[in-house]
DNA sequence: ACATTAAGTGATT
DNA sequence: AATCACTTAATGT
């Protein structure tokens, strides 16, 4: 058996269900930046994440997107449970936000298995809880937060979800996963930098306030 | 040396 | 907070 599904999801599941998952799942290395999964696909399998981390992108009419949530190691997907019974299309995009290890598990074994294992059925459930009190704390955070704010905390989850206080980006990818305009995150960034919260060096921000 | 990309800034809405 | 217009700095070829 795998050892990171073992260290991941052992505490989860029956030693059965653990076998079940480890034979049928399709192991796969994603690098950082691929999309696994996109807006209007169909949904064909559900990812177990094994390691690295996840972002889950909304998109508007124009193109614009707004980051949603992070997945981590453990997490789910929970669009996939409903899409991928019903044979629906995502409405999100899954973009890996590092490098990351998934066990792909075909949609129908979801069915099977919450019949057959009741940790499977309380591991749907719970996830599904997880994600909706997530997105419920990104609605706050538009709703409540100034923009700032916004880019402090998406730094502090940036840096907690690839476990790196240093992080390799561009203050216009800043700009994209919070749906605003570069000019505005530069300038705001400096702020946070005169107040000795985070440090800036070309193409990588080092968050000090975590 | 030149082109490209990232980041900084003043002014305007 | 967004947009424009422009500058400066760093990096690639």
């Amino acid at each position: 058996m795998r050892v990171s599904l073992q260290q991941q999801y052992g505490y989860l599941f029956e030693d059965e269900l653990l076998v079940e998952i480890d034979t049928i799942g399709k192991h796969r290395h994603i690098v950082q930046g691929e999309t696994i999964m996109d807006i209007g696909e169909p949904i064909n399998y559900m990812p177990l994440l094994l390691d690295g981390a996840i972002k889950i992108l909304r998109e508007d009419e124009e193109g614009d997107e707004l980051l949603l949530y992070f997945l981590e190691k453990g997490d789910t997907c929970a669009m996939t449970f409903s899409c991928g019974l019903g044979k629906k299309k995502s409405e999100i995009r899954a973009v890996t936000e590092s490098d990351s290890e998934l066990l792909m598990i075909p949609a129908e074994k979801m069915a099977t298995w919450m019949a057959k294992y009741s940790s499977w059925q309380q591991f749907i459930i719970d996830s599904y809880h997880i994600r909706m009190m997530e997105l419920l704390e990104t609605v706050d955070t538009l709703a409540f937060l100034r923009m700032d704010e916004r880019i402090l905390k998406h730094l502090q989850d940036k840096a907690k979800v690839i476990n790196d206080d240093s992080i390799y980006t561009t203050h216009q990818n800043i700009a994209y996963d919070l749906h605003t305009s570069r000019v505005v995150v530069s300038r705001l960034l400096k702020k946070l930098e005169r107040e000795g919260k985070i440090a800036m060096h070309r193409n990588h921000i080092k968050v000090i306030a975590l």
